[in-house]
DNA sequence: TTGTATGCGTTATCAA
DNA sequence: TTGATAACGCATACAA
């Protein structure tokens, strides 16, 4: 049978790959004593599995997946669905992910939903059409409809950095946001501070919750009243460096001697505001980020910040998701993230002046 | 025909979604019907193709792709091959490909290579398997075998910042880093610098060569002499933060007065090195970068880099994988680069004092 | 040990 | 307008 297929598509058909079938016939042996040959199987004699490899070599032959997932229900294929892959924070976990899949044979699709919901959907459909086996979601708007729109397929979802998911049905994999908050400003209620701000976000609802949830138990651990003055939520804007930008002038006229950041990047756009505005860091703001991305190390000068393990965290998704498809049903985890001390952080300067002055601190209870 | 296949894989069997012939079955008809009412094919009834649509849809029906793949010969899927994908730079630039790409109905495969040639080699095989229609590379290690890996399968290859493909059969578009580097030192030399270091990288040697070369030649055309002491590109490290970190010490020694680095991470790895040493940029040192990552507009002082339009060369490279996919012949693409000057470049200190002791300045023929 | 037949889900061709 | 059938590439149950 020749491989003279009338499949013609529109456009220009592509070449067609060396198939078993055509190894089968240059070796005049049946397609099935190719295949059996080709992997190994025990019902075959050593001279023909070793003379149709070696064919099978020269003749450059790539078994197909496409097929070899038709028939086995399965596609050895995994989404990832996140609002921005630009976002250093998530370049790290996606490569997390990437790297336990290739060693387990598994490839994965990168799609992004830029924040819009209706492109979210299209994707999401994309990946149910190709049959992915797991879809590993971060940063999702309308994940609250996961299990509706997976009601019926079943396929395994595994969230990263959400606590609550909607549905018993999908897996997590999270750092302890609020948990992680308190400790970022228990650390600098430890150093003297009481008039510390917030800077959160809009494109990330659920996390900026749990933050500023993290921030208003710290403080309430200390007996400090909650300011709304402090806590600033710039909605003009979804750019992180560019909300700690123009958060700064509201903070200071709140009186912040300390800032807990959403993120780094937050934390960077601060940084930069507080340079043109001449003020210096930390001795006239305490500044505190979160994530721990690369650059935090080389800021100026190096930042205060909370580190989550990302490439774990892609990591330990992607074990859960392929636990799943062995039939385990895993625990969900939450990672601890790690306080990393850095230069952004010191006591306050009313505080220093103070000590300097040799007039004891006032101690602050933070439970 | 019952769904009772006696595949069964050693793990569990995925369960299987609705086909056609699930809804053939319900409806009445035969399976080509339902496949012609689905896809809105001229010969059907008009009542059958709204009555099997609605059904299609209360079944929760979903085409399979794989199966649609088989026979088109095609997979609608890219593959994208990185060294990594935690470079802010690498980040848009998937962005811009992706976007596209969905926008097309296509998929798209992200795999990094980790600076790992082996593991670039296994990324390559299992893309083969999964027949992609084409395969967009960046910074690839073994990209000089690409014609050999793909001399029978023709899977269209695109190479983003690469100028010299090795192969007539692969397609470009780049940015001139001869060019952009060129007009980097260039910016320097109108300054009045003269004594202009490079600080260079070993993890990606080809655009590491370019961007040197348009240093060289800016000197040359400037009459200055190439100083050995003055390029840096330490091998101990492939962090280029700390790259740039580890050079400030040589540079100084060496007399510089400006730095050309290979992109803004270096560039902000030196930038933290001179906060650390007590020296003020630009005013004792004049730093240029090259991408114009998001954060370069954040750094402390602001910093003045060379822009590649990052998003764009995504978008680029997927749009002309479309176009061989559609059977055109596009031309390579050369995208501009932008100088943005931001405030880490400023004239030479002896230069302003001269200038401030109304000494006029040497003329610079920067042709 | 090897060959034959069948099915995976879909689309296209041809017949009714 | 609709139905039957073949084909895509591979793997497996069964027959030889």
């Amino acid at each position: 049978m020749e491989q003279d297929h009338g499949v013609q598509s529109r456009s220009h058909s592509r070449p067609t790959a060396v198939s078993i079938y055509d190894i089968a016939r240059r070796a005049n042996v049946s397609p099935s004593t190719v295949s059996r040959a080709l992997e190994n199987h025990p019902r075959i004699g050593a001279e023909t599995r070793k003379r149709i490899q070696e064919l099978a070599r020269e003749m450059d032959y790539v078994p197909n997946a496409v097929a070899r997932s038709l028939i086995a229900n399965r596609t050895w294929t995994i989404g990832m669905v996140l609002a921005t892959i630009a976002d250093p924070f998530m370049g790290r976990v996606v490569e997390g992910v990437e790297h336990v899949a290739i060693e387990a044979g598994f490839n994965v699709f990168v799609s992004t939903s830029q924040n819009d919901p209706q492109r979210e959907i299209a994707v999401m459909k994309m990946l149910k059409q190709r049959r992915v086996d797991g879809i590993i979601v971060i940063a999702s708007h309308l994940f609250d409809q996961y299990p509706r729109l997976f009601y019926r397929s079943k396929t395994p979802v595994i969230v990263i950095n959400e606590q609550k998911p909607p549905s018993d049905a999908m897996h997590f994999v999270s750092v302890d946001d609020i948990r992680e908050a308190y400790r970022a400003v228990e650390h600098l209620l430890k150093l003297g501070h009481s008039r510390i701000g917030y800077i959160g976000v809009t494109n990330r609802p659920k996390s900026n919750q749990h933050r500023l949830q993290g921030y208003r138990e710290a403080l309430q651990a200390a007996s400090i009243p909650i300011d709304p003055a402090l806590i600033i939520v710039p909605e003009e804007t979804q750019d992180h460096m560019r909300i700690g930008e123009i958060s700064l002038e509201p903070l200071l006229t709140a009186g912040a001697t300390a800032v807990f950041c959403y993120n780094d990047a937050v934390a960077i756009g601060l940084l930069s505001a507080c340079s043109k505005r001449g003020l210096a860091v930390p001795e006239d703001l305490s500044i505190i980020g979160f994530d721990d991305i690369d650059i935090a190390a080389y800021t100026v000068p190096p930042l205060t910040t909370v580190r989550q393990p990302r490439f774990q965290l892609g990591q330990r998704a992607m074990l859960m998701l392929l636990a799943i498809l062995d039939g385990q049903e895993p625990e969900n985890e939450i990672v601890p993230g790690e306080l990393v001390i850095r230069q952004t952080t010191a006591r306050p300067a009313s505080d220093q002046a103070r000590r300097q002055a040799h007039i004891p601190l006032r101690p602050v209870d933070v439970r």
